[in-house]
Formats: structure tokens, sequence, C-alpha cells
DNA sequence: GTGGTCTAGACCACA
DNA sequence: GTGGTCTAGACCACC
């Protein structure tokens, strides 16, 4: 309640929830938006918030953990671990993104879709965001 | 037989084989690359060409079926449905190419790069694809 | 029942089930004893033969694929993943043990034992094993 | 505060803290190396020099007091009970030491590594303890 | 208050 | 048949 919660999930979608959650974090990491030594909000605080099971949210932080983004501290809430002060790089934020404009790129191709067009969509899409921050 | 093996599947992604095979044929279809009365290979050719379990193909062939855009035709291979004639109109395959622009978009923003170098990349891609054609 | 069940599990040890199994098989695939293809009991086999909940099997085999031990075979059990087809050289498998050598050393100095009557001990214990083969 | 600090903590290791310290010592009582009568360091003292949380210091003398090994006196710091004047026979500690080379056993022989070397490293290391006296 | 572990049981997806 | 995900609820350990 203190601090708005920063997550969305998506309960239809085909991807798993923890998994939504575990991609949600790495990438606002890694613009920075989240940085070293913040509280996350509480396994139960965030089920709570999100209208599910806690045993979810854990598994995505201790998937986190063991990947070294996130640390545990006996008794209290996780944090972000050190080493997580400053953003990456554009370069590497943009590798990241770049699995999934391949994706796009081949399934416009498929579908014989001009790349001005595509272009043009996304650039809407980017602009104002069609809902309110979908994962 | 002599027709090129025109399916690409990426054995190692999350999405199961069967659905990138139905996602990439009814893109095809749509975009009219494939037409009505065009033959597909047979199960087991395809299998055979994409190291994959021909149970595997045969489901993906029967969903399409299911859905009408394959026929069967007893004892000889499947072919495309008639009424398949023509591409689908730019419009509704923009639609089907718009969830995964989304998806992109979201991902960008929560990484925090700007608009332009996305677009940038994306257009790349668009022009040179990276690898032949992975799904 | 038709590949003897290689785990052995202390279900009164503060060590969780979870992790004794994965640092059970690390060991064993370090070892050479399992190697690269070989199959896994399936979740549900093994942990009949433990008497453990499948979803507690089930978290030691995804920590053990995230880690790039195991590999998942859609629709079929996990197996060892390759380049793990030979034994650790000795050195890397003793940086493995040390830890826990690092421990007892500490522990008898801090009871003032004198190493020889802890030597002796432990070469015992690893001519004939207490009991079968606890974790 | 003129007697040296003499435990050592390891705050990332999965053994609670508290536990790290009750053991240490009763090893250090069962050596005879601290003897009945002689003075802790105050809850506050330690908790500072350790970095960690008075509370959890507390926790562990509380359990000390409880198990018989230390007493309370008002206002005072804590001591050493009476009727811990000499060190336990050879034999009772190494009745303590076991479960840990118990353990170490187990491990050494699912790495498949020689008992020779085994006993080899183990001795170097109660000759030269590594790091200063981990936990 | 925090996170961790385990259970029992349901349901899904893949081959 | 395989593994994966999620739930509801209990209990523990740490601070």
């Amino acid at each position: 309640m203190d601090t708005p919660i920063q997550f969305v999930v998506a309960p239809g979608s085909p991807e798993p929830i923890y998994r939504q959650l575990v991609e949600q974090l790495r990438r606002r990491v890694a613009a920075g938006q989240w940085v070293a030594g913040q509280e996350l909000p509480s396994v139960r605080e965030l089920a709570l918030a999100l209208a599910v099971n806690p045993m979810t949210v854990s598994k995505a932080y201790g998937l986190l953990e063991a990947e070294g983004l996130l640390q545990r501290r006996r008794g209290l809430s996780m944090v972000i671990a050190p080493g997580h002060r400053k953003p990456l790089a554009t370069r590497e934020r943009m590798d990241q993104l770049r699995p999934t404009l391949v994706r796009a790129a081949a399934e416009a191709r498929q579908l014989g879709i001009p790349p001005e067009q595509v272009l043009q969509l996304l650039q809407r899409l980017l602009e104002r965001p069609e809902t309110g921050d979908p994962t």
C-alpha cells in the first residue's frame, strides 16, 4: 500500500505467471528503474495485490535470487542485489529486446505485410500503449 | 516431394512445436503465399525434414483441418482448402500481427529503450532477416 | 522399478529435501556415475519411491535444468544434459568437497581434537560407511 | 572489552547465525578452551563486532543459558557456568564431531574421490587453517 | 513481520 | 505416459 505495486500480470496468458514476474523484474533492473538496495514488495503483499498464490510469487523471487539479481536478507524483505547500480548499456538492453523483434519481423514477413506498415503500427504502440502495461 | 519444405521450427523454444507449425501455416495462407489446392508435405516427410515426432506434425495438421484451413484427401496428401484463393485484407493481417507488436512495445518500454532505436532495429530485421526464417 | 532408484533422502535433516536431491545428483554427475543422455527416474516415480510430494522432486529437477545439468524433453523424462560425458577432473571434484572438509577441520580445531584422531575416524568412515548412503 | 572477540560468523551461510554462535561456544567449552567463570562479551558488543542484529546474539545466549552452559548475572555480563572446569573426554568430543565427518565421507564417496586424497586434504586443512577460523 | 518448505490435489500441455 | 503450473493451507525458522 505504501509503495505502489509495480507489477502487472496477465493471468490468462500462456506464459506462466512466475515467469512474467521474473522477466518484468529483469527488464526493470536492466533499465535502471529498480536499483541496487531497493526493497521489493513482500511475497504476501505482492501475492495479495496480484490475486495470486504466495507460492507463485515466491517461486519468481527464488529464481531471481538464484540468478543473483535479488538478495535475501534473513527475516527481512528481499532487495535488488548490489552490482545493479546502473542501468545496462543500451546495447545490452537492445540484446534483451532483440528476440521479440526477431519474432515480430518473422511473423510480419510471413504475413506479407510491408515493412512501413509494421513500423507505423509499432510506432503508434510505443507512443501510446494500448493497455496499461501488459506483459 | 519436390516442393521444398517451407517450414521452420525452433525445438528449443517454449512455444510447442505443433503450434509453431499451425501458426506458420495460418500466416502463409493469410498472406496468399500458399493458395487453395496447394499440396502439403506428408506427415512423415515433414516430420523427417524437421527431425520431429510424426505425431506432432499430425496434431498440427489435425487442428488446421478442424479449423477448415486444410483438407484431407483419402490416400493423398493434404491440400489447402478451397476458399483460400486470395490473401486476407491487409487490415486483417495486421490484426494477426498486433499482439506480438504490443508485447514488443511493452518490453521496450520496460527496458527504457527509446522508440527510435526500437524502430531502427525492427526495420533492419524486416529488411535483412537474421537467420533463415525462425519462428 | 526397472532401474533401481539411486537417491537417498533424509527427511528429518535441516537441509531441505529438494536440495539434498540437487546436490546428490550434482555429485554423481561430477563423479561420472551418471552420464550424458542417461534418463532420470520420472518425477512421479521418484516421488513415490522417496515417499515425497511430486512437487518436491519437480523443484529439484527444475533447478538442475536451470543450471544446465539436466535437459527436458517434451513429453519424455529428463536426461543428463550433453556436455557431461566424462567425470570432472579430480581436482574439480576436490573443490566441491572442500567446503565440507574446511568446516570439519574448523570444528575439530575448536573441539581441540588432535589431527591424528580426526583423520583416523574419517578413514574408518570412508572405508565402511555407517549407514547406507546418507545425505 | 579487553578480551578479543573469539567468534567468527559466516553471514552468507545457510546455517542461521544464532546457531553458528551456539555451536561455536559449545565446542570451545567442550575443548576446555573456555572455562567456568570466564566472561563473555556483552550482547551489544558482540553484535557490533560481528555486524549482526543484537537480537540474534541475544537468542544464542538465551539458548545457551537454558542449556546450562552460560549463567546470567544481573547487571553484569554473562559467564561460563560453573561445572565446566575441565574439557570433556576426547571420546565425547569425537561424538560431537562425528556427524560432520559422516557427511564428508558420504560426499566424498558420491564424488568418487579416493580416500587417500580426502585424508590428505583434511590433514592439510587441520594443520594450516585456510581462513582465520570459519564456522 | 519476513521468506522457505512441504503437502494434497486439480488441471493443462506435450508426445 | 511425461513434466509444468497453480491453489489452499499448514508449519517452520529467522529477525
